[in-house]
DNA sequence: GCCAACGTTGGC
DNA sequence: GCCAACGTTGGC
């Protein structure tokens, strides 16, 4: 099982909408390596939620790979913002998967606080640039960032 | 709102 | 294939 960081907006998905809602499709991911990361994705493997472009950007929750190796269908929508006009339903260009509700961190793990507690080799989020939506986390990193979510 | 960093586009 | 211009991301 791998662990995985996805980010989001909260202002248009948050944790709370993904615990009202169960599962959601992680559709709309236009970058070729987010799409690879997206693809090596497999049922199970746990990703952390991560609220970004907010007053306080952290990860605030956890939540499982649910469906794995999905088409993206938003890309052969002429009117979604991620419509793909170069895609085609033989050869698809997109990937997505779903994603399922585990639980919200009792206490959110602030940017911030990541930043004190992981060196930017540990967590490709903290590198320098970085503006990945889709990223691994080493297991390893993933063990200490669930403890520290967990007191 | 600013701006650094990065990916993509398109002319050549 | 180069690279300037442009658009986007996302912290601050």
């Amino acid at each position: 099982m791998a662990y995985w960081l996805l980010k989001s907006e909260p202002q248009t998905f948050s944790i709370h909408d993904l615990e009202r809602d169960q599962t959601t499709l992680w559709d709309g991911v236009r970058n070729y390596q987010a799409r690879n990361y997206l693809r090596s994705m497999h049922p199970g493997d746990r990703a952390f939620f991560y609220h970004s472009s907010t007053a306080v950007p952290g990860i605030v929750g956890l939540c499982r790979i649910h469906r794995a190796h999905l088409v993206d269908p938003s890309q052969f929508d002429p009117h979604s913002p991620y419509f793909d006009p170069h895609s085609s339903l033989e050869q698809p260009r997109w990937w997505t998967v779903e994603v399922q509700f585990e639980r919200a961190f009792a206490q959110p793990l602030p940017l911030e606080t990541l930043r004190q507690q992981f060196t930017s080799e540990e967590l490709a989020l903290l590198r320098r640039g970085n503006r990945l939506s889709v990223m691994p986390v080493e297991e390893a990193v993933a063990k200490r960032i669930l403890k520290l979510a967990t007191p």
